[in-house]
DNA sequence: GCTTGCGTTCGAGTGCGCTCGAAGGCCTAG
DNA sequence: CTAGGCCTTCGAGCGCACTCGAACGCAAGC
């Protein structure tokens, strides 16, 4: 569970150090470093759409900067527990141009909505963990 | 998204409203309609070793009020995203005895700080949905 | 030239937490 | 007496989000 949760946070920090400067190439195995997004899941990504990835030399995937912001805006996304499904639909809308923005829009105010629920049920189920460690008398919180 | 929220909030609502008192019986049936887990959800429960429930007349279910505290209790520990694997480790414990009430401790408090810890990303990556949507220019927050 | 190491594709496998279907038992109402 | 409805068990199936294995390619260094 903690361990879990230090993996995300260690990709936090990483994703703020590691943005890189526009006109960067990066390969897939610097940018699974970069983004704490593994190798496998950047082309199971590519897979499903969510990213479109320009090729090399020997047809090596090149990441630049904006598929960078893309993954990890994909990352903090999946982090508040937007499905994939979901993730697709967005990536879809961008892929139509400007004129999407309202339905964009909407999508990201539903989904904050979403989170705000999400945060308001964890405090309230944080509560009652609270109270249990309470009621066993260990109050020896750091 | 939004309905997976209301569906959990609607719950919390009829586990609130739906204590029954203690000595009551309930069936499987109640149990799912006060709880709001479903039938199925309590007989898997039961089948990995979540819930003891004593049988009736015709080798029916029969919960009692301790059993929808504990049906309760899981559920608020499975809203904060503890792995039912935990919580087969705790249920043993607790039948285990005493004894093991300071492992159990342990465990809240460890589960507890993964929980803070939780809410801490959550809110960050909030905070990245709300930026986005201001960047949209939608800054319409109900 | 051959190993090392990174990359590629494709399809299949994994772990989690349910969720469901089939086949049947018991009790009550019409 | 039979139909409906709720219950039982058991094993299988599902949706999600990865995760991995197999088989292969290219390019640099010893």
């Amino acid at each position: 569970m903690t361990a879990i949760v230090d993996v995300a946070l260690d990709r936090l920090r990483k994703q703020d150090a590691a943005v890189p400067e526009s006109g960067a190439a990066l390969t897939i195995a610097e940018m699974a470093e970069r983004t704490g997004v593994s190798v496998h899941t950047l082309r199971y990504y590519e897979r499903i759409g969510l990213l479109t990835v320009a090729r090399g030399a020997a047809g090596h995937r090149v990441y630049g900067a904006d598929d960078f912001a893309r993954v990890v805006f994909l990352n903090r996304l999946r982090m508040t527990g937007m499905p994939i499904r979901e993730l697709r639909r967005y990536v879809a809308l961008v892929g139509e141009g400007e004129q999407t923005v309202p339905e964009r829009l909407a999508m990201l105010i539903a989904h904050r909505e979403a989170v705000r629920a999400q945060l308001a049920e964890l405090q309230f189920a944080l509560a009652t963990v609270e109270f249990k460690i309470a009621a066993y008398g260990g109050d020896c919180a750091p």
